[in-house]
DNA sequence: CTTTGTTATTATGTAGAACATAACTACTAT
DNA sequence: ATAGTAGTTATGTTCTACATAATAACAAAG
C-alpha cells in the first residue's frame, strides 16, 4: 500500500485572520512608514480589505503583541518599533519546547560562550571587572545547589552584559530557564553535573591578564563536560 | 523645569485582551498540558474570565500565531509546539528595526560565527565538505556583487547546517537580509566593504586539515573587516 | 490673554447575538 | 459491511451596540 499522507498532503486553509495578518505586515512594509506615523483605521481597514472589523481586531492584535503597532484610544494605531525578543520571551518555556529544540538551545548557550571573547575584549572596562571579582569571591564555599546556580547565573550573566549588546543581554537571561532544565535532567541521567577545570576564579584571570584567545580557551575548558555531552547528532 | 516624563512616566493600561493572554498562558502552563491534549472551548473560557469570547478569540489568535496552539473545526483547539523562531520571521525585517538592533544582530553574527567551530568539528562529514568545496570553485572569478553575495550566503549558510541544528540554520537565514543590510550601509559609507586575508577556500582546508581552533582563527581572520568596525560602544 | 472647565467628537475597547462552516457521530439503507 | 444521510457542535465570521479615553473646540474665569 502506498503512503497517501506523502503523496496528498493535508490541505492547509488559512483562516481570514492568518491572511489579514499578512496583508497587514505587507502594507506596513510597502508603504514604509516610519515609526510613530499614524495607521488608517480599524474600520477603514475591514472595509478596504472586504472583511469584518472584528477579523481586523484579531490580526492587529497580533501585531500588537509583537510591537509592531500601539493603539490609543482616539488617536488611532502608530507604527512603532518592533521588540524582536517580546514574543520569543512568550514562547520559552522548557514544559512546552520539544527536546530537540531545548537540546538546539543548548547547544546555541554553548556556541554563544565560545563566541563571546573577541566583543567581550573589545568593551570591558575596570569596573566590570571588579564586579566578576566581586561575584567571584561571593562564590567560595557555597557548593550547595541553588547557590551554585545563582553564582553561575551572576557570573555568565555579566559576562553577556560586559559586551554591551542588550539584545544579547536579554536573550541571556531568557534562555537561563532552559539551561537550568537541561542541567537538572543531566544531573538527574547521569548522577551529577561535571565541573570544568578551569573555575570562574581563573577566568577572570584570563580576562585581566590574557589575550581574547586565551579566554577563550579557558572557557572551553570550563565548558568542557556539556561539550562533551554533544553527540554526532 | 524639572522632567516631569522621568518622576511621572505615564500609565500603561493594559486591554483585557492582554491580560486574558497572560492568564491564558499561566494557564497552559500550569495545568502542564501536554502537546496534543484538548484545550477548554472559547465560550467556556470566557465564562471563566469574565470576559466576552471576543476577547478570548483576540487573546487565542496571539497564541495560534505563536504556535502553542491549533484550533479545528469542531474538534476545539488542542495545545502544539510552538515555534520559537516563527515570531522572530515577522519582525525581523531591517526597515522596521532600529539601528541599535541591526548592529546588535550584526554582533550577533559574529559572535555566532566565532563560537560554531567546535560544533562544527563535532558534526561534520565528508559530503558536507564537498558540498563546501564545490560552492569554493563556484565562487571563483564571480567578483560582480550579486554573484559574491550569493556565494557568501551560500558559503557561511552551508556552515551553519553542518551544525545540525535546525534552530541554528533557520535562524541564520533569518537574518540574512539584516546582514545584507548592514554590508549595504557600510559599502555606502566606507566606500567599500573590505574582504579578509583568510578566504573561503583556506576555510575549507582548515576545516579539513585543522582543529577547531586553527578553524576558528582562521574565521577570525575572515572576518577581520567587520571586527575592526566594533566600536568601544 | 492665558488658564481652566465644559462639551462634542471620534476611534478603539468590549459585549452579545446570530449565522456559516467544517468535522465528528450515529443512524439508516442497500 | 459499506456508503449515504442527517444531526450535532465548536470554531470562524459578521453585525450591532455601547463604553471609554483622547482630542479639539469653545466657553468661562482669573
Amino acid at each position: 500500500m502506498l503512503d497517501l499522507s506523502k503523496d496528498l498532503p493535508p490541505i492547509e486553509s488559512s483562516t481570514m485572520t492568518d491572511v489579514v495578518e499578512l496583508r497587514l505586515r505587507e502594507f506596513l512594509k510597502k508603504k514604509s512608514f516610519r515609526p510613530g506615523d499614524a495607521l488608517p483605521k480599524e474600520q477603514e481597514l475591514a472595509d478596504a480589505l472586504g472583511v469584518s472589523r472584528n477579523v481586523v481586531r484579531e490580526a492587529l492584535s497580533r501585531l500588537r503583541m509583537l510591537g509592531m503597532i500601539e493603539s490609543k484610544k482616539k488617536r488611532g494605531m502608530i507604527l512603532a518599533q518592533p521588540d524582536i525578543l517580546g514574543s520569543f520571551e512568550r514562547v520559552l518555556d522548557p514544559l512546552i519546547l520539544g527536546p530537540e529544540t531545548l537540546q538546539d538551545l543548548f547547544e546555541l548557550r554553548l556556541v554563544l560562550e565560545m563566541g563571546l571573547a573577541d566583543l567581550i575584549f573589545v568593551r570591558k572596562n575596570e569596573e566590570d571587572i571588579q564586579e566578576l571579582e566581586k561575584i567571584v569571591d561571593e562564590e567560595v564555599n557555597q557548593i550547595q545547589k541553588p547557590f551554585r546556580v545563582k553564582h553561575e547565573i551572576a557570573f555568565h550573566g555579566k559576562l553577556y552584559q560586559m559586551t554591551g549588546n542588550n539584545t544579547f543581554t536579554r536573550f541571556q537571561s531568557m534562555l537561563l530557564p532552559v539551561f537550568e532544565y537541561v542541567l537538572d535532567y543531566e544531573i538527574k541521567t547521569n548522577g551529577t553535573a561535571e565541573v570544568g577545570k578551569v573555575s570562574h576564579r581563573d577566568l577572570v584571570q584570563l580576562l585581566k591578564n590574557g589575550t581574547p584567545d586565551d579566554f577563550r580557551q579557558g572557557m572551553k575548558e570550563h565548558l568542557k563536560p556539556h561539550f562533551n555531552r554533544l553527540t554526532r547528532e
